[in-house]
DNA sequence: ACACTATTCCATGAAACATTGGAGGATGCG
DNA sequence: CGCATCCTCCAATGTTTCATGGAATAGTGT
């Protein structure tokens, strides 16, 4: 043991975990199946990338063990391989926007003003108790299938607008979505601000209440 | 907001930390730095690199933002940015571990037998408390110097065999090095029970225990 | 100003990776 | 059984990364 070939071995093969983090596209991969597992034909739509070249990446982020498959019928679904998968892009996520000026850049460009107020997960779960509060899921109805806060109710972002009736306007609505760095939540406050309603978001969303293996209902 | 250029760019920013943990030797040289400020000629013999290698690997660390220097004379010190990036590295470290058989088995082969018995960082903390063991420093002086677990003696795994007469023999050591892939502390509890003495290691090391911010002297 | 040290910058060839289209394998359905 | 669906495997292309040696730079000491 100890010798110079099996410590480059070692590296090498957690450079391989490394490695599979080190693409956009595969990151993109990451943040939706935090969400809940999807077939490949789904993610590959979902992040405007080719078949094959989306089963490609798959298959990487799969030798590296950062995700796993289920067979159903015709259809493969993938999902992470745990939670602390999630936890490992959560923490990237969170290291890049703190050392990084680029990546905070680019995330600060892609959110939007920072103008919308947000409370965090404890806050939150406060004010469901004490009925307080409403929550609204805003992402894809299939992704609040797969898994949400408990007591919230699904409004995707695009139905929004047109459900908005569906609130009772003297509650305050708390709004979240995928995690700290999705827009959906961000946008979905500005929405109901300019009809006037009270709005804040919930400062992460999925990810992080999954991560940090909070109740959630099915 | 929101549009897919801007998401590309910054999943993209994302990817460049991403890419910089995808080397092997760059893996090396954060393990290294996790212990402490480093030259850059220290790190390239340290991780036997070329040099100007091993520069042009710490100028891709540096773009990502995961390490930061400090200039002092001629020479330039190389350092983590912060203790998140020992827990980003700690946990590629573990998730790596746990799903990936082939850095599992690169593992177990570069530590050796899994014979030696473990404490965890409570236990140790303790059992110190209690005067009941003496915690033994295995790795270099200098990254004894650069902070260690207070009340530790350091004895480089190197000196050990001739410095063994400084322990007192009815005490158990508990001997820790860099972290949980450090073969240091194997080695050494496998040298103090060939001479008889009981020896146990810590679960993990230097890494876990400031990635933690647990107390160091120095 | 001069030489000296430690490090970074630059150019180059070799190796690895991403993307794409087409062939092939597993499953379900009529 | 034959066909459709969904996905993976394979081969070829252009792009990116890696390692290395020589030149350039910043700071130190005389």
């Amino acid at each position: 043991m100890g010798d110079p070939t099996n410590k480059a071995t070692l590296f090498d093969a957690l450079a391989r975990v490394g490695k599979a983090l080190g693409s956009g596209k595969r990151l993109e991969l990451l943040d939706l199946l935090a969400q809940g597992e999807r077939s490949v034909e789904h993610l590959a739509t979902a992040a405007g990338l080719g078949l094959t070249t989306c089963s490609a990446h798959l298959q990487t982020l799969r030798q590296a063990g950062l995700v796993a498959t289920r067979r159903d019928g015709t259809k493969i679904h993938y999902r992470l391989a745990g939670p602390d998968v999630a936890a490992l892009y959560a923490l990237l996520r969170d290291v890049a926007g703190a050392r990084n000026a680029e990546a905070a850049a680019a995330r600060d460009a892609y959110l939007g003003p920072a103008d919308t107020e947000a409370v965090d997960r404890d806050e939150l779960r406060r004010r469901l108790a004490a009925g307080q509060v409403i929550a609204v899921d805003v992402r894809p109805a299939e992704e609040y299938a797969a898994g949400h806060i408990p007591g919230a109710i699904s409004i995707p972002l695009g139905e929004l607008a047109e459900r908005i009736t569906e609130l009772p306007a003297d509650v305050e609505v708390v709004a979240y979505c995928r995690g700290a760095y999705c827009v959906l939540s961000h946008e979905a406050v500005r929405l109901l601000a300019d009809h006037g309603r009270p709005a804040v978001r919930l400062a992460d969303g999925m990810l992080e209440w999954h991560r940090d293996q909070l109740p959630i209902a099915a």
